[in-house]
DNA sequence: CGGCTTTGACCTGCGC
DNA sequence: GCGCAGGTCAAAGCCG
């Protein structure tokens, strides 16, 4: 019991200890590399110098880029089993020395041997390593890597390492090849990953993500490697199943999801003995190291995976029916085969991201062949989506209103907002018109929920919501501005969903139907955090301008990543790194019933302005400029997050807008003007005016939309002094305002594009985001093009205009 | 070298 | 009290 509290208290302060050291070294510049809790850094010492010799280091898998033909790629290699001494299991052994341990199996266990009975969280690893006595040795069997399978490619190594192996051979490690376990199957042997599973031998250290990729030209001599693994490479070539690859990296913790992966790579043995075939898929037309989808392909849609093989050349899957929904990506699909949690999903969340991400690069080699796929998806999604709506169009009007319900109670829950949705809004008959898909339409949210408009918002504040359940509003953009260019063309619908609700809302919270998705019982968050969801699409195509953009211009670290229940995708946690006392806090997800949009969830406020250069980023040699690193990566993010095939470029368009009224509004803002020359628009004075939706005769105006943009322009501007260049607002059809020609931009802004990935031009980026701008008031349009934009207001939340505002950008 | 990502571990809230 | 699921921490690696 003492012992659960103290935990506790020190978990309670463990985060904001850390948060502290590291704001603390941050402020006097002394931060120790990675700022880590300085009384730490001895113990990460001999940690680290522990753990090196047991463990891999994760490598970035994620987001590796594919092997393009001819050119090899260095890979951690597969570790042989090794004798390990007590010693070495650093991550028990140093936790253990500090009074604390990691696993949650040893919570509560001062007895190491007790270490492994405590309720652990499951998700996570299935088993856990026993601990060993002190001094103790043993012979630990061999990793059961995740499967990692690097693609033979074409060429020669430019490193004289000889010429390359056949294209299309693989290895397989840590994992027996489909060979190999049909060959200890024909011995009367279980395969190890079968041993592993049946006799719970999980290794947690063993599965680690990102784990080792052994490339095939380096792949150790059989014979010295022991065990299982060696009679697997001994066996032959393998030829693996990639589906799951640790994703990897990030040294994180290291261990766990052994068992996980085992699983994981059992089902894909399972399905790849089913058809073997399915290899030539793999070989075919997706990168290394990246999912294939065959191999991924456990599906929970028949139908839809008999589409799916239809597509997938001599690809068969195995079809279990778990009678979820399937939407029709291919990520989804894939993702949707998978009900794992933990690391094991996370991993295979993140690999089918990079796989994703890397098959949607026009850069890829292979963008063709999935370019085909993908073809092929969306051909026969339709078929069935076809189908599906003559079938069940009369008899889905229900569910289809529950969907409709339960998308917006997702949208609630995924940001743990509550609201008092007016059921009124939510007819059915529209609903079941529109929903025919099993998405929300545009015409839906604009017929049922708001007054008409070619795009809206939705609008909630929590201090408000029952009074302005009128002023809910939903909006889309999606048709909304026909004269968009064509590269916007391609652009999903807008949806943004501002709300800020406390938890006293829950109570009232009626998402209209029971058994509802998360509805009815809605996770009740904690705390009372307001929050603001904005939904944003991702680039529908995302092929050529799909690099990606910085949702705003308010520096984000993301400290973490987490499978969604119900969810194929995972979501991602994002903390203001501009600021050291700052609180904001975001997260990303996409949508499980609509992929392409992303939800973008705000918590808290920033109680600063946002980063310029002297203050938010100080000594980081991102601070030129809108600081390109942070915009890369987390486009980057954001792309991994939305992680769809077809759909690499995210822009998130978003405009903290004061919502949180309840809690530290004002107090946020008493927060002294920034003392640092801030970006002009941020001294504009009519901050708030920049945002005041109307959703009038169907023209929407977006403060959001614009704000990102203007956000960037006016950073720009800022940073190079007024480069206003020539921007070209014009405002089309129901005052949409385009930005038709692209900016003055400097050198630096050139540059700052191109580092932002492949921008096929330098307003590309603008364009995808900002080309579609709702609309504006004139004055905002003018504000877009001038520095007069207030980017403190509109990216704080307290400062208290926008509750109206919304709008999108889309990109 | 600073900042950020990754990711397993850990914590909290909540329902049963 | 237990288990689930969301949220957060923090070690290690990556990147520029
Ligand atoms: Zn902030």
């Amino acid at each position: 019991m003492v012992d659960s509290r103290r935990r506790e208290e020190n978990n309670r302060h463990k985060g904001d200890v850390h948060h502290i050291q590291w704001k603390r070294s941050r402020e006097r510049g002394t931060r120790s590399r990675r700022g880590r809790w300085p009384a730490l850094q001895s113990l990460a010492l001999g940690f680290l110098i522990a753990q090196s010799a047991v463990q891999f280091a994760g490598g970035k898998e994620a987001k590796r880029k594919p092997v393009p033909p001819g050119q090899w790629e260095k890979r951690r290699r597969y570790r042989a089993p090794r004798l390990v001494q007590y010693d070495e299991r650093a991550c028990y052994a140093t936790r253990h020395r500090a009074g604390r341990r990691t696993d949650d199996c040893c919570r509560g266990a001062s007895d190491p041997a007790a270490w492994n009975t405590g309720s652990g969280d499951k998700r996570w690893a299935y088993e856990r390593r026993q601990p060993l006595p002190p001094g103790e040795i043993t012979h630990r069997p061999p990793r059961y890597c995740r499967t990692t399978m690097l693609r033979t490619v074409v060429g020669e190594p430019s490193d004289g390492r000889g010429p390359a192996p056949p294209i299309g051979s693989h290895r397989s490690v840590g994992i027996e090849s489909p060979a190999g376990c049909e060959e200890l199957r024909r011995k009367g042997e279980r395969p190890s990953q079968v041993k592993a599973v049946e006799d719970g031998v999980g290794e947690q250290g063993s599965g680690e993500a990102g784990q080792p990729e052994v490339y095939v030209s380096e792949l150790e001599d059989p014979e010295s490697l022991d065990g299982d693994l060696g009679a697997v490479v001994r066996a032959g070539t393998c030829s693996s199943l990639s589906s799951v690859t640790g994703s990897g990296s990030g040294g994180g913790g290291g261990g766990g999801g052994g068992a996980q992966s085992q699983l994981l790579n059992m089902v894909e043995m399972e399905s790849h003995r089913q058809n073997m075939n399915k290899r030539k898929a793999v070989d075919s037309g997706f990168p290394s190291g990246s999912s294939s989808p065959s191999s991924v392909l456990q599906c929970n849609s028949p139908l839809l995976l008999s589409d799916l093989s239809k597509s997938l050349t001599g690809v068969s899957t195995t079809a279990t029916t778990t009678g979820a929904d399937v939407e029709g990506s291919l990520h989804e699909v894939c993702q949707l085969g998978y009900n794992f949690n933990g690391s094991a999903a996370s991993s295979y969340y993140s690999s089918l991201e990079s796989a994703n991400t890397a098959i949607d690069s026009p850069r890829n080699p292979f963008y063709a062949q999935n370019d085909r796929i993908s073809e092929a998806l969306s051909r026969n999604l339709q078929q069935r989506d076809q189908q599906q709506q003559q079938q069940q169009q009369q008899q889905q009007q229900h569910q289809q209103c529950l969907k409709k319900t339960n998308m917006i109670s997702e949208l609630l829950s995924s940001s743990s907002m509550n609201m008092n949705l007016n059921r009124s809004r939510l007819r059915p008959g529209p609903v079941s018109q529109s929903l025919d898909s099993g998405r929300l339409s545009q015409d839906m949210i604009k017929e049922d929920f708001f007054q008409g408009g070619s795009s809206s918002s939705f609008n909630h504040r929590s201090s408000q919501c029952a009074a302005d359940s009128s002023s809910e509003q939903l909006s889309s953009s999606h048709h909304s501005s026909p004269a968009r260019e064509d590269h916007m063309a391609t652009l999903g619908p807008v949806k943004k969903i501002e709300a800020a609700c406390n938890t006293k809302l829950e109570d009232s919270l009626d998402y209209g139907s029971p058994g509802s998705l998360a509805s009815s019982k809605g996770p009740k968050r904690r705390k009372n955090q307001q929050k603001r969801i904005v939904c944003v699409p991702v680039a529908a195509s995302g092929r050529p301008t799909s690099e990606g953009l910085p949702s705003d211009l308010w520096a984000w670290r993301k400290y973490g990543q987490k499978p969604i229940k119900g969810s194929p995708f995972p979501r991602g946690y994002y903390r203001c790194s501009s600021s050291k006392g700052c609180s904001a806090r975001k997260q990303v997800e996409r949508s499980r019933t609509e992929p392409s949009m992303l939800i973008i969830t705000y918590t808290a406020e920033h109680n600063h302005p946002w980063p310029s250069h002297r203050n938010a980023l100080a000594g980081s040699s991102r601070m030129s400029s809108l600081d390109k690193g942070t915009l890369a990566q987390e486009t980057a993010n954001l792309k991994a997050e939305a992680g769809d095939a077809g759909e690499a470029g995210v822009s998130v368009a978003e405009s903290p807008v004061n919502s949180m009224d309840h809690d530290t509004d004002t107090g946020v803002m008493d927060e002294p003007e920034p003392e640092l020359e801030l970006p002009e628009a941020h001294q504009a004075p009519g901050s708030p005016s920049t945002t005041t939706l109307e959703l009038d005769g169907g023209e929407a105006q977006g403060a959001d939309s614009s704000e990102p943009f203007t956000s960037m322009l006016s950073s720009h501007q800022h940073q190079h002094q007024h480069q206003r260049g020539d921007f070209e607002v014009a405002h089309h059809h129901q005052g949409n305002l385009h930005l038709t020609g692209r900016s003055g931009m400097s050198m630096q802004d050139d540059d700052f594009f191109s580092e932002l990935g492949e921008l096929p031009e330098s307003l590309l980026m603008f364009g995808g985001r900002t080309g579609v701008m709702e609309d504006r008031s004139d004055d905002e349009c003018g504000n877009l093009g001038m520095d007069n934009v207030d980017p403190y207001n509109l990216f704080c939340w307290s400062s208290g205009s926008h509750l109206e505002s919304s709008s999108n950008v889309v990109m």
